[in-house]
DNA sequence: GTTTTATATTCAATTCCATGAATGTGATTA
DNA sequence: TAATCACATTCATGGAATTGAATATAAAAC
């Protein structure tokens, strides 16, 4: 592939497409926190909802940016639905514009509410 | 520092601010073919412009989007400026997303136009 | 000083992103 | 079937990014 930008010869498609729609789905503060949660292994949406304290409906949207760029999957597990990481590769990214800016590497959060999925309450309040 | 996004105590600033920034400014088909280009060393406005294929002003708007992000200097020589990538780290942050898209690795363009600047023609014209 | 040369900036129009609010969907339980 | 639960989507508005066109600037040569 050649670096001339502006055309290409069949598809019409930019160069560096691809890797444009991977950086915008991580240039957001929220979603770089979301994939920070999943590192560790796959989380439902109410728990990514209680740690990072934003109301569930704008962590779907973030989510569905993150998965529309095929960064995250889901899967169903009765009431939840959890989200894991497809490619682990992208954590080379974060860990790598980390590098460049020398900010801190964060800490795995408090929650800011309270979590019912069964991942945090593993059965608890079954028959009393 | 707590993943916590909502409030960052003392500074209202939201985590993540600085990778979201350098995120911003790579985020761009033109700016991620610059760095390309400087990777093998400094180039004049003139050289960027003239193997890219854009105006000279369009590619010194995206040469500003970069500079003010921190990425890349300026240096100049006579009637030339010549940019340089600050942290080749930045380069880390490209091969990460390139090795997680797959998508091909550019070679190193054709001029799409003449390059009349220094580099590219090193000591011809002078005198007849 | 003026002119030239390389590069930078501003302006404006359009398009794209962010996000609160409201509502919709699909699986589960009864 | 209806009700509930977890989650997803749509809509609307404000703000930011993109980019062509025009203009400005700073150094060099005269």
């Amino acid at each position: 592939m050649e670096l001339n930008i502006k055309q290409s010869p069949i598809e019409n498609k930019l160069p560096f497409e691809s890797q444009v729609s991977i950086l915008k789905a991580l240039t957001h503060p929220v979603r770089i926190a979301i994939l920070y949660l999943l590192r560790d292994g796959e989380h439902c949406v109410c728990h990514l909802s209680a740690y990072l304290g934003f109301r569930q409906a704008y962590i779907s949207q973030q989510l569905s940016v993150l998965r529309e760029a095929g960064l995250i999957q889901d899967r169903r597990d009765g009431w939840n639905i959890y989200y894991h990481v497809v490619n682990p590769l992208v954590f080379d990214v974060l860990d790598a514009v980390q590098l460049l800016t020398d900010e801190q590497i964060p800490s795995l959060p408090a929650p800011q509410s309270d979590c019912a999925c069964p991942h945090c309450n593993p059965k608890v309040g079954v028959a009393g």
